[in-house]
RNA sequence: GCCCCCAUCGUCUAGAGGCCUAGGACACCGGCUUUUCAUGCCGGCAACAGGGGUUCGAGUCCCCUUGGGGGUGCCA
């Protein structure tokens, strides 16, 4: 990047509306969006939508959904507008035929007759044959006239664009320079049969129109580069500057495919993540996941690993990205994901929780927990009590019992073997000595709960555990809970107290 | 088949010819702390794909092989 690129960098992130954000989607954004920042440039957002076919409703809202939550802005695009839209190729399509009549009438792009069928018969043939397909250039080739005729006939007509008969260059940023062979090329379609331009060609013309100064995709894209520069020359535009960046894939080396949910979920295995959505509803934060995905592909060197946004916007630099594919480590984003909520401020934590539970509860709110009306207080004190942990949703598992009603709590086989029944039942002796310790308490805070059990295990000469876990068990049905005063305090007297009895009576139900 | 790209611990990576006895992080394995699950702390294991060159010297440059990936759509 030189100096005087300043201030003119205009780079773009451009999905089609086909679901939600893809987890390699969003490490695109990202990039895009620190480049944009790092030289005072504006980030566009542009949505690809002339595949009819595969459009998805609402998806649009979906990805404009999952950016905000990962806090990463556009400056031109849906709902924040600008001087160079529409930014839907939907309502681009005048745009396209122009450009599109221009390449007709210089004789550098020609309408092509084979129904869909016949191509697919002479790709077949040549396959077969040879292993490969180029189409062949029509000798002659159809008149503007003749396209016209047959298009007016009702029959489906497209326009390939003449690839020129010499070898083209693609200077990559990471790559270096790329050079695909003359007799390598072929005269692809620019306009669809359904009068739709085609990505190429609605893709080359946008980032012309909105001065495009930088593209950075992925590297699937690479091969797409010289036909996207043969059609700029085409069309007298200027090429701008081109990264493209490694694929992320599964740990298993596999691509990273939305639909490797519906496959786990069909074996009944949980689904894996594949869309920012999922991690959002995984109880990931979103500062972990850019965080993690960031260094997926570039480093800053310097052994430096943990930074949020704007660190990163400082560190960025595209001669930092590698050339290397990468594989998604969930353990490693999950440590990072441990990191960053030890880190972050409480507020920010509340927020990123609430945000959260709305996910899960698909927008609504979660309002009643077993004391009453679920406030931001009450939330805090949950987050608190759980400490260290990993995602929010371990989080959840934690805390359930504080949200099931007493009647409903369910008794884990298990754990009331091991730390109720064994030893002859000392856990249930344990609990009915606590028990009346407890109603004698006036108080019931964490450091009243917390000298009273200490006291009753010195005088037992017996370990904490040994007190503390009947009570987990008895008030939770499990063995996993915040620590154990907090975890009765939490709940309060009340339901503590009901839920020892409860457990008690049921020990004498089974006898 | 053809074209293109890539190649350091299991994983993400540092490494711009001597700073490399190859560094960090995750995972893993030990140990400590602990009231469960976590967390925290200490220690350990672990890699330059193979083969040729170039050079006084190669993880770093070149070539080949192998392996991985992408493209080869009227998808983007």
């Amino acid at each position: 990047m030189t100096l005087q690129d300043s201030g003119n960098v205009r780079v773009r992130f451009a999905p089609s509306p086909t679901g939600y954000l893809h987890i390699g989607g969003a490490r695109t954004v990202l990039f895009n969006w620190l480049l944009a920042r790092k030289y005072g440039g504006k980030l566009i957002l542009r949505i690809e939508d002339t595949d009819r076919t595969r459009h998805v409703e609402d998806s649009v809202g979906q990805i404009l959904d999952d950016l905000r939550w990962l806090r990463l802005t556009w400056d031109e695009g849906p709902e924040a507008g600008g001087a160079f839209g529409p930014y839907y190729q939907s309502e681009r399509l005048d745009l396209y035929n122009k450009y599109l009549d221009q390449l007709l009438a210089s004789g550098e792009a020609y309408y092509a007759l084979e129904t869909p069928e016949e191509l697919g018969a002479m790709r077949a043939a040549a396959e077969k044959a040879t292993g490969g397909f180029r189409y062949p250039r029509p000798d002659p080739l159809p008149s503007i006239e003749e396209g016209l005729a047959v298009r007016a006939e009702g029959r489906a007509v497209v326009v390939r664009l003449k690839m020129p008969a010499a070898d083209i260059t693609v200077d990559d940023e990471i790559l270096g320079q790329v050079t695909v062979a003359a007799d390598q090329h072929e005269d692809f379609v620019i306009q669809k049969g359904d009068g739709f331009p085609t990505y190429h060609l609605a893709c080359v013309v946008d980032d012309e129109l909105m001065k495009i100064s930088h593209v950075l995709r992925g590297q699937e894209h690479l091969m797409n580069t010289p036909k996207h520069i043969a059609l700029q020359r085409a069309l007298g535009f200027s090429t701008p500057r081109y990264a493209h960046l490694p694929v992320i894939f599964n740990i298993d080396g596999s691509k990273m495919s939305k639909r490797d949910k519906e496959k786990a979920i069909k074996k009944g295995l949980p689904p894996p993540e594949i869309d920012v959505h999922d991690f959002r509803v995984a109880g990931y934060l979103p500062e972990a996941v850019l965080n993690f995905i960031s260094l997926l592909g570039w480093s800053p060197g310097e052994d430096r690993e943990q930074f949020d946004l704007q660190e990163m916007t400082t560190l960025f630099s595209v001669d930092r990205i590698g050339k290397t594919n990468a594989k998604f480590d969930r353990e490693k984003l999950q440590s990072f994901n441990t990191d960053w909520a030890a880190r972050l401020s409480e507020d920010r934590l509340l927020e990123a929780y609430k945000e959260y539970l709305s996910a899960n509860l698909d927008g609504g709110e979660i309002s009643e927990w077993v004391n009453g009306p679920v406030t931001d207080a009450v939330l805090r004190l949950i987050l608190r009590a759980c400490r260290g942990f990993r995602t929010f949703r371990q989080v959840d598992a934690k805390v359930r019992f504080l949200f099931t009603a007493d009647d409903d709590i369910v008794y884990d086989p298990k754990a009331v073997k091991k730390v109720l029944k064994k030893n002859d039942g000392a856990g249930y002796a344990m609990l009915e000595d606590l028990l009346n310790r407890f109603e004698a308490l006036t108080e019931w805070t964490g450091d009243v709960l917390e000298s009273l059990l200490n006291r009753v295990m010195t005088e037992k000469e017996t370990k904490l555990g040994h007190v503390a876990q009947p009570i987990r068990v008895a008030i939770t049905g499990a063995t996993i809970s915040p620590s154990i005063h907090e975890s009765l305090f939490l709940l309060g007297p009340e339901h503590s107290l009901a839920r020892i009895r409860l457990c008690l009576a049921k020990r004498e139900d089974e006898s």
